[in-house]
Parts: structure tokens; C-alpha cells; sequence
DNA sequence: CTGTTAGCGCTTTCAT
DNA sequence: ATGAAAGCGCTAACAG
């Protein structure tokens, strides 16, 4: 592993000054055309590229940005998520930077990880995700001035702190409800997240709300929560399906739980997609590999890490975004239109 | 966001040398314990951390190690590589180094990356993984005496370049054969990846392996590849199901396959679990949600990371290294011993 | 438009 | 055991 190029090598061979070299590099436009083509060839030549250590001191940055990656308990793994820092990575290198990966305990305790890496200045900022309620990091990193935008909301009284992209869940369920009622559909029951998940209550009202637009009972009699969204068996979805009158669909608040109701469906004998519809959130893998194919609500990827990052780098606009997830229709929800395939 | 204690700051404060406060933290045994006292209590009380940056220049490293997130063109996800980035984020902070993301087009066009990263000094080495037949990472990194290692085989012609942790597929699917033996089963067909592939035909010599062990009939007649894993619909697996006679079990190469089987069985009123057996590779999420429960091949994950960090700082040792994936046994191969959860 | 000087924060080398 | 000097590779600020 030789040592690589420095600035003074190409200044040595183009027969100019470092701080030439420099400029070619940082301010093309004040050199003279016939210097800045003579030391872009050196630079060629020699395959010369400026140390990020030594112009990361001078000009107090890093080209890093750190992003925490969550630990789930449970094992279990958040396929969005996954797709998400792939996302990123791209969209944070076409900016000319890099992800910085890290692990931190959740809650108040992560803070000092947090504090770790920007003491030893080895990222300029931090990506949020995997929000929760009562989030300390947002307002922590707020008060000391510390560039980041958020994936996800923190759900707080107070109103969040800094930027911050999400998807609209509200508007997911409420397009789901939409399509549910163009197919004629007049009892749509819910399948809701565990009492008091915020991503849960914002998917519940979207429902909610659609079906009042369209005169649909939406009580509490018509909603069940999952105890455990990750090892749902369909134990809600049944005691809907069991209560009178069974509804017709359903609308879950996120695939797995969706997943969980084929089970439910099909010990009672009713198929999903011909006896009773059904839609997801997310549009995980599975919903697209499942049989039948389950219709559920894409969100959008791509545009939420480049809102992410643009919205970290110019946080003086909006305060935050929030971004429609798109209705993927399968056969669970209107047979004979399966497409089959991945979003 | 307020700039950084200094090392100077610390030595001034606790009345000593700017040395003295750089060996408290690099060379404490230099230092008299009561000089090491004051001063550790100073760093403490300003919360003083060295800059990486500063560090990195001087030493010539960067306390980065790259890891490239593959773009998977048909969009699909890998869940098992999410679960894979997890562990080594985790592996490498254990050495006091981060990852840093980044991408990289497939082939010899990536290696510009590689070589882009190395030349800014932004990593000290690179973590391979999603390995291809002829894949030119290794060799090129060898050749520079660039530290790396490699989770998965090259799979050419020569020996592979440097240290490798790779998952033993033949004695997965010898276990999936094993265990379906104990069952009773003597007819076992195997569904496997595209021609080629030459993960597919370490999995499928595996079964072939075993299967001559116990005389079972192994021959191009009992396999069938399914020629595109990610939309497989069971086509491989209807061949198989509708030969004569009907094997009464099936390896599949991987989860994918094997869920899309599900499909083949299905269409047939064959039921999995009761009338064929069948099992998959990889435990993918899906595996513990779908029913009946597949029964899969868990890749040990965290030992892989683990080792792949160890290779990579001391190459010395063994060329490579195969691990042995573990047989997760559910109601697919099995019925009555589900055990519904995730492995 | 180009060159010189200074110094980012740290560790290595060499004195003491 | 502690300190002083030098310099890693770069860019900001200024001089010419």
C-alpha cells in the first residue's frame, strides 16, 4: 500500500504552487485556462486525490454523516428500512459525501454516542430514523447546533425539533379506503398497531376519516389492535371477523399484521381477495411474493432520503415534509387484478 | 455547534505538556499514576476526545472501514444482507472503527471507487461481500496491499484472493437431506438456481452429496433450476411434481424458490408440510410467517461478521473460513413440530 | 492570477 | 517520566 500523491507532488511537477493546485481543485475559475488544463493533467497523471484527514482539519468538516443503525430487540428486521439506507448512501454521496454507521443504545443513553462522534468531529451531522415517541436525540441535537434531519416525526407535545421528512400514513389508509369503497365495499374493519403507537394512531385516523366522508362506521367496534405487530397471528383480524356483521375488508396497519390476517382468514374458510378484502402498509417483499398478492401502500424511498438530505443541508425552508405513500393493488384486495410482480 | 476541546486545552488545565496528555491516552504506562490521575480527570471534566481527523493524519489512518451496499437492479431487497450490515456495524465498532457506506457499479468499473477512497486516505481497508463469479475486488486489493476480507467466494479458477468467510451451502442442503431422511423420505428432489450460479451448485452438491450417502437417486432427472429466483412461481417445482414418480420431498436453493413453490404445491392440491415436504435456505423473514412454516437454513450472521473483522486485521492465519448454517426445522418438512416463530 | 505564510490537532522523535 | 520540535496534507488569508 504506497503512499498516495500529495498536493505538493502535482504542484512540484506542473511547476506551480501548492496553493495553485489548490485552487484548480477548489476554485477553478481563478486560474488562468492554460494553468488550470496544465495542472488538471498532473492531477490525472498522477491520480492525485486530496486527503479528506488533512482537508477535513483545515476546514472543519468531516465528509461524513453519521446514521444510527437500530438494534431491534426482537431480532426482527424492518426490510423498509434496509431499502432506506440504500437510499441514502446514494443520495448522501451525490452530495460528495459518505454514511458514517454507527450503533447506539436507545433513548438518553445513545446521546453520549452521539456526543462521541462529534467531540472526536468525525461526522458533520446525523440522519435520524427509527423515531420514537418522546425522542431525545432531535432537540438535543437542535441545542447544540449540530446539522441533522429526521426520517420519521418524534411525536411530542412540543411541536418537533428541526427538519424532518414522513410519510403521510393518514393519506395511506385513506387512499386504501378509497379503493375499498370503489369496489363497492360499505364495512371496512381495521387492524391497528398496539395502543398508543403514534405510526399506528396516525394510520387509524386516516381510515377513520375516510370512512366518514363516505357515511362508513369506524368505531371502536370495527378497529382491533394487534398485541404484537412482528408475531401477529391474525388474533385481531379474527375477533373482527368473528363479530356481527363480519366486514367485508379490512385495512391493516402494516403488512405484517396484513400477513398475519391471511391466517385468520383462511381458518374461518374465507378467502382473502374473493370473500374478504384486504390491504397492508408498506409493501414489504412478502406482500408482493404472498398468494394472493397483497395490496399495500409504497412509500416513497428514494424521494424521502433526498428530501432527507436536502433538508439537512437547507433547513431554513419548510419544517417538514410529508410525503403520500402510493397504493400498490394486488389480488387482496380485487381479484383479478394481481399484478403479480414487485412495485 | 461550539468547537471541540483541543489536547492543548487539557494540558493547559491540568498544568502539563501537550506529550503528556497524548500519552495519558496512548501510552498511559508512561506516565506516573498521579500525573495519569490529574490528567485523566481533566479529560474528563472538559470531555475532551482526540480528533480523528488529527489522529488520522499523523498515523495514516482514517478508523473507516468501506463496505459497498450493492444496488440491486431489479429493486429487490436482500433481507439477509440487511441483517449482515447490522452485525458488522456492530463488529467493527468492537475495534474502535466505524464503517463507511458506499456504492459502487458492479465489476472492473467499481474498482475507480475503490481506488478513489483509498487515494483520499478516507478508509484503511474494505469488507467484500456480495461476491460474483470473476469478481476483480480481491485480486486488484491484494495487488495493492490494500487490507481486506471477504464475506463469500470469488469462485474462479484460481485460489481466492486473500481472507474469505463464507457459509457452507453443501453441507446446508446435506442437513436438509438428513433431516428429511429421519422423516422417512426416499424420493428428493432438488429445486436450484439459474445454471451456473455457482452458489446454486455448492447447494446443490450438498444434496447430491447426501442423497448418494443414503442411495437416493440424485440425477439431473430429480433437479430442477428455476430460471429466475427472484420471480419464481414454481415453474421448476411443477416439473418436478409432475414427473414420474413424484418425489415426495424438495430441497430448494433458497427461500425465494422455495416460496414460490409453495405456489406449485398448491395448484396441484398438494399440500407442503403434509404431502410433499420441502425445504429452503437463508431464513428470510418469510419463512417464520408464511404457512406452513419453511423450514430453512439460518446463516450464522454474527460469527460471520465477527470472523470477517478478525481476517481482515490478521490475515495471517487461515486463508478463509466456512461456517455451517443451521437447519431451522418447521411445519414444511415437518408437520406437527412448528414452532411458528422466527429462528 | 499566483505564491508565501501560517496553522488546523495530533503523534513521532529526540532531548532532558 | 516529561517536554520541545517537527511535520502529517491541506486550505484560509494575505501579499505580490
Amino acid at each position: 500500500m504506497s503512499r498516495a500523491t500529495t498536493l505538493e507532488q502535482v504542484a512540484e511537477r506542473a511547476g506551480v504552487s501548492r496553493q495553485t493546485v489548490s485552487n484548480a481543485l477548489n476554485a477553478p475559475e481563478k486560474l488562468r485556462p492554460e494553468t488550470l488544463e496544465r495542472v488538471r493533467q498532473v492531477i490525472d497523471e498522477l491520480g492525485y486525490r486530496p486527503d479528506t484527514r488533512a482537508r477535513g482539519l483545515r476546514t472543519r468538516s468531516s465528509g461524513l454523516l453519521g446514521y444510527c443503525v437500530a438494534q431491534r430487540q426482537d431480532g426482527s428486521v424492518n426490510v423498509f428500512m434496509d431499502r432506506f439506507l440504500r437510499a441514502l448512501t446514494t443520495e448522501v454521496e451525490r452530495t460528495g459525501r459518505h454514511l458514517l454507521l454507527f450503533t447506539a443504545p436507545e433513548g438518553e443513553a445513545g446521546l453520549s454516542v452521539y456526543d462521541d462522534l462529534l467531540a472526536r468531529s468525525a461526522v458533520d451531522g446525523f440522519v435520524l430514523s427509527d423515531t420514537r415517541p418522546g425522542d431525545p436525540r432531535h432537540a438535543w441535537l437542535r441545542d447544540k447546533g449540530v446539522p441533522f434531519a429526521s426520517f420519521g416525526r418524534v411525536w411530542s407535545d412540543e411541536p418537533q425539533p428541526g427538519p424532518w421528512v414522513d410519510v403521510d400514513g393518514a393519506s395511506g389508509t385513506a387512499q386504501a379506503v378509497e379503493h375499498l369503497v370503489a369496489q363497492g365495499h360499505t364495512s371496512i374493519g381495521f387492524l391497528g398497531l398496539p395502543e398508543g403507537n403514534p405510526v399506528g394512531d396516525d394510520r387509524a385516523a386516516g381510515w377513520r376519516r375516510a370512512c366518514a366522508e363516505h357515511g362508513i362506521e369506524a368505531g371502536e367496534r370495527m378497529l382491533a389492535r394487534s398485541a404484537d405487530e412482528h408475531r401477529d397471528r391474525g388474533e385481531a383480524a379474527g375477533r373482527l371477523l368473528d363479530s356481527e356483521p363480519r366486514p367485508t375488508a379490512l385495512v391493516a396497519a402494516n403488512d405484517a399484521i396484513a400477513l398475519g390476517a391471511y391466517e385468520a382468514l383462511e381458518a374461518r374458510g374465507v378467502r382473502p381477495g374473493l370473500d374478504v378484502a384486504l390491504t397492508g402498509f408498506d409493501d414489504s417483499p412478502t406482500a408482493a411474493v404472498v398468494r394472493p398478492g397483497l395490496t399495500s401502500l409504497h412509500q416513497p424511498i428514494d424521494r424521502i432520503a433526498e428530501r432527507v438530505v436536502r433538508l439537512l443541508d437547507r433547513p431554513e425552508g419548510e419544517p417538514g415534509e410529508l410525503l403520500r405513500p402510493e397504493l400498490i393493488v394486488r389480488a387482496s384486495s380485487s381479484s383479478g387484478n394481481d399484478d403479480g410482480g414487485q412495485s
